[in-house]
DNA sequence: GAATACGATGTAAAGGATTACATTGGTGGG
DNA sequence: CCCACCAATGTAATCCTTTACATCGTATTC
């Protein structure tokens, strides 16, 4: 592999031109320019990361860590955040912690360790180890938060107002007539899972229903939102709300496996609005959200933080949306 | 930041020693290594990954791309990725190329830069600038294809025998009366589309049914199986096998919106198991590959390469399963 | 008790790039 | 014709760690 310093020896220049030329090619003559770059492609030589970073303090690469990369809500996030990354000259090391905190501080060491510059999470927690960091630095350390949003971490997060998005699903399913409503919800430790409940219970309570909600536990995936939604249909509901579509699409299978159908029986409404979500049989009525707005504006904020730069904002919420699709109809007649 | 030389300073031992407590404890007196370890504590010392890389042209990294991060099967390819590199002591850097050549060719410079050890990708294209890598090195170039198989790259890979896994996905079908069968293919230029077309019409030819095959390009998505589909059930299929789970739920979507029924009057039947395949309505039938172990074995090839210990075999064939589920059934009786 | 060996630790040289500061040569102004 | 200045380039320190080799002292062996 060929060092700056082969360059330099082949061109007849010193190592300080090889590095302009490359770095800041203004401050180069166009002649000495020219042959060294050719010399450059001539021997296909690379810049030695590692030895650029240690000199510079700076490794161009943000980390960004996801709860679970199975998750297709995620996908569409990376994608975002990888884009505005892209743009500022930044690339993106994806980390899949799988809800693990041990797996989570490993990857925080990477921000300790300088192997990164900063850090965006989408998760809920602030691996231990960095909230030392937080404590120290306040506002200028590297770390941004995104889809979920909890005051107490300290650091900036871009989110939608998942109260309100929620509200918006009962709100649609009391308007179709619903009333024994049932709620699978995230495991109550995440706070967007906290803060779609009190949209819940807020919008119910409007409507004098707060105390015929029919609440049950799920943990985002398909298979705990089947077993839930089976009690649920037991239990004589009309409508279910998913705080997920993968959620969604467990309880629309339960519905389907307790020879009903949805939505003539029972109505499924989700969260996220999936790429496929579409595609679901019945197509989900889901709540929308700006998944991939999410991942570049937090990077957006990360990368403020890093340049200095110190931004107007550190809670930007975003806007969600409902979409209305075939899953969710009229509450059936009751008997 | 501390650095090594502040540890060896507050400690009264040099920097090798701090070093070596680090890196061989077992080479250092555990009087010493435990006062040392105080410091590290109290000073809150994480060694500098980049001077590490630089000194020992190591950088513990694997690159893992993958062409489309949205697409739930390579979830699972990653975290058998991930597990089998933390194994090995390595961390993954996560690289989501969207098919795109020249981002592909952007994370392969991380190869040629030495900001990673190794390469495994997932796609069917080795990236132009690795090209005269491979030449070069051969055998012992640090790269490995995952999912796909192209011989003309020459680099190892693991894959299953895709030919074989859809030859019986057709024989499910022809075994089930169905004899207007519809292909929805992925595009013709992926190894992976084009083996499975080859064992589709191997297993078609047995029967003699080569002739009557009802072709259909898709590129994997849902949305261009949903159109190939309707177009297929106009041309009167009573049955669908999908190169992709995702396509297959576009199929039966548009069954659906074509008034029919799946599987009563089209079977569909797909090809990965997503984990959420078997949350379709109906329940998807389907040919499942094993994701986490394609994963694991490609890391660990890698691996291979990069100790120097020439692993005995380069192409590692899985065995691939045919998982029986709701959406195929008997072909509907001719009217 | 001398010689040997070995365990523990220190010294200092890489590793490859960036950049503050120094140097050189040429241009324009007076 | 000289001086000041600037553009272009070079010199060398620096970033932090690892590790080959050197050193020292103690235990082992004959």
């Amino acid at each position: 592999m060929a060092t700056i310093i082969d360059v330099a020896a082949a061109a007849g220049v010193s190592t300080a031109t090889v590095s302009r030329v490359l770095s800041q090619p203004g401050r180069v003559a166009e002649a000495t320019r020219a042959r060294v770059m050719e010399v450059v492609e001539a021997l296909d030589y690379r810049p030695n990361v590692a030895a650029r970073t240690l000199r510079t303090l700076r490794a161009a690469k943000i980390l960004l860590t996801v709860p679970d990369i199975s998750n297709p809500f995620f996908a569409s996030v990376i994608r975002g955040a990888e884009e505005a990354a892209r743009d500022a000259g930044y690339a993106v090391v994806l980390g899949d912690t799988r809800h693990d905190p041990e797996v989570e501080d490993q990857y925080a060491e990477m921000l300790s360790r300088r192997e990164v510059d900063g850090l965006v999470f989408l998760g809920h927690r602030l691996p231990a180890s960095l909230e030392a960091l937080v404590a120290r630095e306040g506002a200028s350390a590297p770390i941004v938060n995104g889809c979920e949003y909890s005051p107490e971490i300290g650091v900036p997060s871009v989110h939608i107002d998942n109260a309100a998005g929620s509200a918006d699903a009962i709100e649609h399913l009391v308007e179709l007539g619903h009333r024994e409503i049932g709620i699978i919800t995230g495991p109550p430790i995440s706070p967007i899972s906290r803060d779609r409940l009190a949209g819940v219970l807020r919008a119910a309570d409007r409507h004098g229903l707060k105390d015929r909600l029919h609440l049950r536990e799920g943990d985002y995936g398909a298979d705990s939102a089947h077993r839930a939604a089976r009690a649920l249909i037991a239990e004589g509901v009309t409508a279910l709300f998913c705080f997920s579509d993968e959620m969604a699409l467990g309880a629309i299978s339960a519905v389907g496996a307790a020879g009903l159908s949805c939505p003539g029986d029972v109505s499924v409404i989700g969260f996220d609005d999936l790429p496929l979500a579409r595609f679901f049989h019945p197509a989900l009525t889901t709540i929308a959200q700006p998944k991939g707005m999410i991942g570049r504006r937090a990077v957006e904020l990360l990368v403020g933080i890093l340049r200095g730069t110190e931004p107007a904002e550190r809670q930007v919420t975003l806007a969600h949306e409902l979409i209305r699709r075939a899953s969710t109809g009229p509450a059936p007649n009751p008997q």
